[in-house]
DNA sequence: CGCGGATTGTAAACAGCGTTAACTGTTAGG
DNA sequence: CCTAACAGTTAACGCTGTTTACAATCCGCG
């Protein structure tokens, strides 16, 4: 039935991962299947509804990793296996972090589909989660797990996207400390502890008017 | 002389603009001014060198962008300019952003070429005298300048990109102060003071030893 | 002035692309 | 047994980047 789908599709994951973007056609698509390019289109309705299959895999795939983090015991662990996961995934999957973050026009759309929002929305949640339960354990500073969440999320795609377009010129491990250190850096803060009570306020005061939570000085420890 | 090379060039980004990457082609960019396809060859090697120089010209808009962050009078307040000015630049071309930003392969190259590279150099270069100067003056901890201005610019590319591809459901209005709020996070830091203190303790570490993990000591806090 | 050479355009063509239309063979069911 | 669905084919359309061969214009030099 959906059999030849099924193997088309991994032809298809195959043929990305090997050939990127660039290198991937229906007619090649279909010269690795064992099939003419036109057959596809009985499986698949255009070539854009096939990469977002793809896509779709690629977020199984990271789902996988990031699945793996949660056997560690603390939150605390948790946590650093849930960044170095997603490191990991990019690492090990660079293609695969590249058209699951592409741009909608990158695939041949012109939004971005439902599906691919929710499962970037269901990454977002995982993050949230790991956050959470460190603010719940005293981890991190009390605050909307939403935004700490992002913060954190935008960094490590940040990072990591600078490094496989080649602009960091450093060797893998010279960035995976570097991923570390990043990590650790933002955790810790990077203003002088003066400003950083400037910012405090700031933080508190813009939290006032909004319908996140309020974050107390430090009521952390149990 | 190179008059007309000037006018493709303007007429590519133009198009480019406009149209994004999917709809720019050389049959319509000839079009638009004024020529047939081949005539373009004879002043751009292909198609991907003149990409290559909407590209060069987006980093030129993005510098009289970040100039402008010059004028203000205190490091600190260039700090946050050079912040805002970065994400006004994403905000106001979303495109140019994109294309300098883009993937290699999305131009049809296999690597980014030295002309880019050195480039984003620039930007690297400009964050990272804000962040030096902001060290000096005693806003931001005293730390390796080229790390923190990677976290930091790791962190605003990060959240740009995000918008720009939708993934956030928040107005134009509410992600700005989302922006300014995260950077406000990260200079303050995220983590509680107890584990701030061992993450300070890994930092230093960390810069004499070898390779780190994310999370560097154990015993949580529950 | 006239003549070569460089410069800049043209039309025609090639290979490849996504996609569609029309057609063929195979298979399952009433 | 005939029919309908299914899964493949070939041929074609219009698009793409790029190359080739050819024509026109302009500029400096004898």
């Amino acid at each position: 039935m959906t059999d030849q789908r099924e193997h088309i599709l991994g032809c298809a994951c195959d043929l990305y991962l090997e050939a990127g973007m660039e290198g991937f056609s229906m007619r090649k698509l279909a010269q690795q299947v064992g099939v003419t390019a036109p057959a596809l289109y009985r499986h698949f309705e255009n070539r854009e509804d096939l990469l977002l299959q793809v896509v779709g895999e690629a977020h199984n795939v990271l789902g996988s990793y990031l699945y793996r983090a949660l056997s560690a015991s603390t939150p605390r662990e948790r946590f650093s296996a849930a960044g170095e996961a997603y490191m990991e995934f990019a690492l090990e999957h660079p293609r695969y972090f590249q058209i699951m973050h592409a741009f909608a026009e990158h695939l041949g759309l012109s939004e971005v589909p439902v599906e691919v929002e929710e499962r970037m929305g269901g990454v977002k949640r995982f993050w949230d989660d790991r956050v959470r339960e460190c603010m719940e354990s005293g981890v991190l500073r009390r605050d909307d797990p939403d935004r700490v969440g992002l913060t954190l999320w935008a960094h490590a795609y940040g990072l990591l996207s600078l490094y496989l377009r080649g602009l960091l010129d450093a060797p893998e491990s010279a960035f995976r400390e570097l991923y570390g250190d990043s990590f650790a850096r933002i955790l810790r803060g990077l203003a002088t502890t003066e400003y950083g009570a400037d910012l405090d306020q700031h933080l508190t005061h813009s939290r006032e008017s909004g319908p996140t939570r309020i974050s107390p000085v430090d009521g952390t420890t149990p």
